[in-house]
This record gives structure tokens, C-alpha cells and sequence, in this order.
DNA sequence: CATGGCGATTACATCGTTGTAAATGGGTCG
DNA sequence: CGACCCATTTACAACGATGTAATCGCCATG
């Protein structure tokens, strides 16, 4: 098979200049109807497709962007990574998968590495950024922010209002009559993490409820799988009283509590309730299904990639923007919906 | 914040000429200690990275290779990807996931297209390609196939023996006593692709046990969905006589046919057993837990990354090969386990 | 001391594309 | 009929890196 065509050789069957074929190919108004039919029909000919690694040299810009997750296999994030494929192609930008491990090094990488070189772009769902990070980053590239935020990093974000969805899906679990609902996943101090946030709205709708705030009640995980969930619900059963409720920090936590409770003869939502967050495809389907605090993931794709290209059209005239989407709590079986 | 240095700036800082750096940069052996510091300390002081497009056009090499999976919401691809981002890590390379949604022009794209160009190579689990689309393909970039096989493309390939699996998964319900099995997901004719590679070996199976092969209890679906699976078991439930069993061809199919039982107030495995395929995590924590087949993830990303490099170094030199790794039934409670 | 050899370094060209600025050529207007 | 305009096309250079081949400088050898 011979090499692949170069501008020149479709210039050259053509019998015109390479740029006029740039031209041609960029869509230029000034090229004649009868040259840019003759060029389309050698680029036919030939099948040539336009070098990249050329274009990126020459002016920088690739027509990619990169989404950097912490894990593929959280269902979240293999959700969202598809709303915001569909988001960008519908704008002719092809998006670039990028896992980063949670690893904060991973997650500079995103920022710094290879991948950043590529694309036009980053949409960056941190989780274990530094918010010095952040402020140390190259400016030019566009970034923008899903969920957690550290801090001030004057960078752009998308994410929906932590506090407040977890208030409310605590008050659904206090409107059951639940007293005593412990948190899994949750942090009572460190960083304004999503996992922070989330307690601290907890911990308003319990006192607002005029119910005592009970750290002990909030239990840190490792990570956010199924084991997680299991291990920590199992532990929280041994306690004296028991919790009879538990408020998930994410859906696949709350999907391995489920299974736990279960092998402990514990009945949800007879014995407790459980709650998750997220609305996974996953928790339409277990046994029982979840009720879940469900953000609206088209829309935060949609905001996360439309925030992102006005960047890249316009780096610095952009003011920051903080875009907060909704959510709202789907009640199923796992809380008596 | 000043424009990223280049290789140049480095080299003035340096003192010394631009090659040098460059052969700092890769290890060339004729550099003396002295330069090699010096210019070393320069690049750290600039800050400096390569510019991958300019390397990329010089050389032809990103040390990048894409994989490309039909969806990533498809828990299976997305433990793949982490397992393919491991093993090409550990061999310094950088991973692009990119999602074809299973529709052939993706597919094509991932072949010939944007994200082609950017990597040294490609990993495809491909769903919807012919056989004569890889026939036209660019032979310049090394390809590996995993799962599916669309006929003889004159490409390695990686994946499991599916008929031998599904006859073991077909046979492991047949020893429990289970006689009228039906398939979920599965293909009685058609291109040799996976669903259809499984279906002949669940026929393999029951013929081998004298029993008759019913095209009637082999149901296709639309995609490998739980809610596809839940599905096709309603459908199953309402044929006379019941099946007595269900092969799933992936977890999610199986996993969705569980609720689906669940809500008709069928109890598994008590009334029916349900097999799946893949071994995702959910299926250790479903109620019931599930069956299924397990294919050595592990081992498929290593083989798949480890072909893809061998003919990235030499693109002619290696023979064709077509790699079978492991696979085994685990059994669990719903079959009994 | 001249010569050769070799490690270290460098000048130059080039990968494929497109921005800039200039050239071309046909048509309009005075 | 000559000057000018403007649509169209082109020559040239440059993006950042590295392969090639040449040069430089030092040391061993005869």
C-alpha cells in the first residue's frame, strides 16, 4: 500500500497549489466552484485525510478534547464520559478518555502531560488535587471543572449543589421517620470535597431536625465500589444501637450495603432505609431498587462541554463561571418509593 | 505566564545547540556528563516538555495507542480499559479511550480517523465492522482485535474460545438438572460474532446431552442492557412451558433478567437458574449473587498490549497470531453456588 | 610532530500544514 | 484605452522536533 497522500500530492493531481487545497479543505470563501470540485475529486482519488500532528503545528489546534475521570469502572463516570461524547460530537469535537486513577499525579498529568499537548481542552473531574495545583497549571490550556472544586483555582466548573441534594436526601430519610441515619463515604473534616460537602449537608438536615451530629455515624471509605459499601454497612450493623438509615455517598457504596444487609438478614426498607447517589443505570434494576440523589448528567455534560469551548474560542474574554446543575431525589423501593 | 519554552529556548539556556538537547531528551549515549547535566538543569528551570505534535511529525511516533470499545457504560469494556491502562503504563505508553458506540462508521473512524493518527497503535473490540472494512485498512497502523473477530482481516486477534465457554456455562446448568435453557443475547445465525460464537456452543452443548436445539428459546436483543435483559426474561416467563434456566451472554443481560424474575415472583435459582458472561463486579453483590463466565481480563489486556507493541517495533516482522486466553465458570448463588 | 580515530557536538534539512503577503488575471470605470 | 479593484491563486516561511552528515577537538599511534 503506498504511503499516505500529503497536501502536496492532492495539490498536485489536482494541478493546483498545496494551499489552494488547504483552502479547499478549511473551507476558504475566496476558491473558485470549479477548483474546489477539482481538489475534492483528487482528495477522493487519493484518499487523503489531513495530517494532524501538520495541522497542531502549525496552528495549534487539534478539534479534541480530553475528560479525564477518576475511574471507568464508577458507572458514574462511564455515563457521564458517554453524555459528553454525545455532547461534543454534536459540536464536531472528538473527546479523548482519560483515567486518572485518582491519583493526584495522574491528575496532574491531565493537566500538564501528554494528553493536554493533544487536545484543545480539558474537562477535569478531580479528586485528589491540590488546589496549589491548580493554580500552578499552564493557563493556556482551557480547563474546566466537574464536581469537586478545590478551592479557588480560578478555573471554570460544573457541578451540582453538594450541600443542598444531600440535605434533601436526608430529609427524605427523616420524613420516613429515620433517626438514627449514618453516612457512608462521608468525611466530617479535610477538604471541600465532594465527600465534605455531602456530609455537611447531612449534618444540616439533622440538625435542622433538631437531631444530634454524630461523627461516629460518618464512615470514610477507601474507595467508592460495591466492596466499600459492603464492608462499611456490615461494620455499621454491629453497632449499639443500630443505624436505620443509611445515606450513600454513591450508588455503587449503596449497592454493596444493599448486599450486605441483605446477608445479615437486615430488610431494606423494612429493617432501614438506603439511599445512594448518582441514579446509576444499576439501581433501577437491584433488589431492592435504590432511591438516589440523580444529578442531571446530560446537562452537566452539556454545561462542562459548552463552558469549554467558549473558553477555546476565547480564552481570556470569558469571565470565570461556576455553573450549578440540578438533581433530585428519585425515590425507590430501597426507601418504600 | 510566558509561552511554553521550546527546545530551543532550552538549548540557549544551555549553551548548547538545539540537537543536543534533543539528545538529552532521548538518551542518545554520545552526550558527556557535563552536557547532559547542564542541559537537564536548563529543561527543569523551563520547565520544558516536548511538543508531541512536532515530535509526532518529525518521527512518526506519539507513544500513545488508543483503545476503542463499543460503549464504556458496559461494565465489561470499562474494567478492560483500566486493565489496558495498567499494562501500558507499566510499559510507558499513554492509553486514549475512545468509545464507538458500536455503530460501524465509529468503528471505521477509530480505524481511520482522528484518534488513528494520534496513536502508534489500536486496540479494537469491534461490534459492527465487517470483514471487508478491515480488509481496506490502513496496514500502517498496527491493529489488535479483541473479542469479536469479523472473519479473516489479516489481523491479530485476542479473545476467549467462546463456544467452548458457553458450552461449559451450558453444561454446568444441565448438571444442576436444567433442561429447557434459554439463551438471552444470542444469535442463531448470522456473522460469526460473539453472540453467535456462544449461541453454537450452548447447541453444542445441548445436543451433546441429547437434548433438541430449540431456535425459539434463543431470544436477540437490542443492546446489552439491563433493561434488556429484564426484558427478554418477561418475554421468556410468559412462554408454555417455562424455561427452566437462562443463559445470559453478558452480566448486565443477566443482572436486568433478575429483576425481572424478581418482580414476577420467580425465585432464582430456586424456580430457574441465570448464568452471565464477563464477571463484572456487580455480580458478586446482586441478589442473588450471579453465575457467570469469566474471561481472564487480566491476561486479555496484557496479550492485547504486548501484540500491539511487538508490531508497533515491527510493523512487518511478526507473524499473524491469534491469541486464547483463559476464561472459567464461577459459580454463584444463582445457580446454587 | 603528523596522522588517524572516535566521541561529542553542531548545521542543515525536513516532516505536513497553514498564515502572510504578494502575484495573477479578468472586469469595471472614467 | 489605461488605471484600478477585487476575487482567486500562489510563493514562501514557519510551527517544534530530530535524522543525516559534517565538524570539532582530543588522544593514541607511528
Amino acid at each position: 500500500m503506498a504511503a499516505r497522500p500529503r497536501i502536496k500530492d492532492v495539490a498536485e493531481y489536482a494541478g493546483v497549489s498545496p494551499k489552494t487545497v488547504s483552502n479547499v479543505i478549511n473551507n476558504f470563501e475566496h476558491v473558485s466552484e470549479r477548483t474546489r470540485a477539482a481538489v475534492q475529486e483528487a482528495i477522493d482519488a487519493l484518499g487523503y485525510r489531513v495530517n494532524i500532528a501538520g495541522r497542531q503545528l502549525r496552528q495549534g489546534r487539534t478539534g479534541m478534547i480530553t475528560l479525564a475521570v477518576p475511574e471507568l469502572d464508577v458507572a458514574y463516570f462511564a455515563e457521564l464520559a458517554k453524555h459528553v461524547m454525545a455532547e461534543a460530537d454534536a459540536r464536531g469535537r472528538t473527546v479523548l478518555i482519560h483515567q486518572t486513577g485518582a491519583v493526584r499525579e495522574r491528575e496532574l498529568a491531565a493537566l500538564h502531560g501528554f494528553d493536554a499537548q493533544f487536545s484543545d481542552g480539558l474537562i477535569l473531574s478531580p479528586l485528589a488535587l491540590h488546589p496549589r495545583d491548580l493554580a500552578t497549571r499552564d493557563r493556556r490550556l482551557p480547563v474546566v471543572l466537574l464536581g469537586e472544586r478545590p478551592a479557588e483555582g480560578g478555573t471554570d466548573h460544573v457541578g451540582i449543589d453538594n450541600v443542598t441534594a444531600a440535605r434533601e436526601a436526608t430529609e427524605h430519610l427523616l420524613s420516613r421517620g429515620r433517626r438514627r441515619i449514618a453516612v457512608i463515604g462521608g468525611a466530617v473534616r479535610g477538604r471541600q470535597g465532594t465527600d465534605r460537602l455531602r456530609t455537611d449537608g447531612y449534618r444540616e438536615a439533622m440538625e435542622k431536625a433538631g437531631l444530634p451530629f454524630e461523627p461516629d455515624l460518618v464512615l470514610p471509605v477507601d474507595a467508592y465500589h460495591w466492596r466499600d459499601g459492603a464492608r462499611a454497612a456490615a461494620a455499621l450493623m454491629e453497632r449499639n444501637p443500630r443505624p436505620d438509615a443509611l445515606l450513600c455517598l454513591n450508588d455503587h457504596l449503596a449497592l454493596g450495603a444493599l448486599r450486605a444487609l441483605h446477608d445479615l438478614g437486615r430488610s431494606v426498607p423494612g429493617d432501614l432505609d438506603v439511599i445512594g447517589f448518582d441514579d446509576i443505570e444499576a439501581s433501577q434494576f437491584s433488589v431492592p431498587s435504590l432511591t438516589t440523589v440523580a444529578p442531571d448528567k446530560h446537562q452537566i455534560a452539556r454545561a462542562a462541554v459548552a463552558l469549554l469551548l467558549e473558553r477555546i474560542e476565547a480564552p481570556d474574554a470569558v469571565e470565570l463561571r461556576d455553573q450549578v446543575v440540578g438533581h433530585r431525589v428519585i425515590v425507590r423501593e430501597s426507601t418504600g418509593g
